[in-house]
DNA sequence: CCTTGACCTCAAGTTGGCTTGAAGTGGCAG
DNA sequence: CTGCCACTTCAAGCCAACTTGAGGTCAAGG
């Protein structure tokens, strides 16, 4: 078993120390007992710190995160879940389109007040059609 | 100017009277006066509200939307800087299709240990160096 | 042996984005 | 005129995800 030390593993991944001990803490991430005072973690960890870093970025919390590592500390996710997530991320795509869109329009569209813009209007009732529409879906769900 | 009290505005965006005022307080959205004590709002409040909306979906702070309304709550951003803008979020988008192809990779492989899984690993590294990569461009651009 | 510096713990502070609660007010229906 | 109710203010609270600070410890190098 390779082991680094808490230092070691904050310059590899560029997490600090505060912030692994915080993930410690939290049991998202474990250590190898200690060298002295020295946290030891298996370079596994580095991995791990990875994929955290991407969950992260694709919306979940730190909790949701530290779920889906089963006790043995592997990913444990329900194929539905990641399915799920995947169709948000892609619903969040389609959001960025829009928005890119909106902001492209608005760079070249000559009118003064964007506001008033039919074109723009348009673009962005369309968009809250969209997200109201999905609230309403999430509701119904939430409450069935 | 056809004017909307705040109870109005909440009932038709979904969004809570409470969250109206803090919008206001943090000079996000503005009000029109008063009617009683009730804060009246143009219609237009809706339109900005979406846009709003869509801008926190597309992961922009609260103070990031608002710096892209100008004083006088019109947009009024330098060409230029949408098109930045647009472009930056053209990446993220880029960053996401990655998120949920590796996402939807991890739903339909086989391997019981996803994290011995040889191409799961291979997403995630190229994932993560593209994270980092970025990281260190928005480091240096912010230094210099 | 003594210093140094990277670590340690624990508590408290920070930021963003709101929500909640207490106490007050304005206008309209009965 | 009374009462109600939707609003008002202001302060405080809350959650996540960390960071910061004070004060302590250990092992290695000079």
């Amino acid at each position: 078993m390779n082991l680094l030390d808490i230092g070691e593993v904050a310059r590899r991944s560029g997490v600090p120390p505060s912030t692994l001990r915080y993930y410690e803490e939290i049991g998202l991430i474990s250590s190898y007992g200690r060298r002295g005072l020295r946290r030891q973690f298996d370079v596994d960890v580095l991995l791990k710190l990875s994929l955290i870093d991407l969950g992260k970025s694709a919306g979940f919390s730190l909790t949701a995160i530290a779920g889906m590592f089963g006790r043995d500390g592997q990913l444990a996710i329900p194929r539905a879940d990641l399915h799920a997530k995947a169709d948000a991320l892609q619903r969040q795509m389609v959001d960025l389109r829009i928005l890119r869109d909106a902001l492209r329009h608005v760079a070249d569209c000559p009118t003064a007040s964007h506001l008033e813009c039919p074109s723009f209007r348009k673009l962005v009732k369309a968009a809250s059609r969209g997200r109201v529409a999905a609230g309403r879906r999430r509701e119904a769900t939430d409450e069935g």
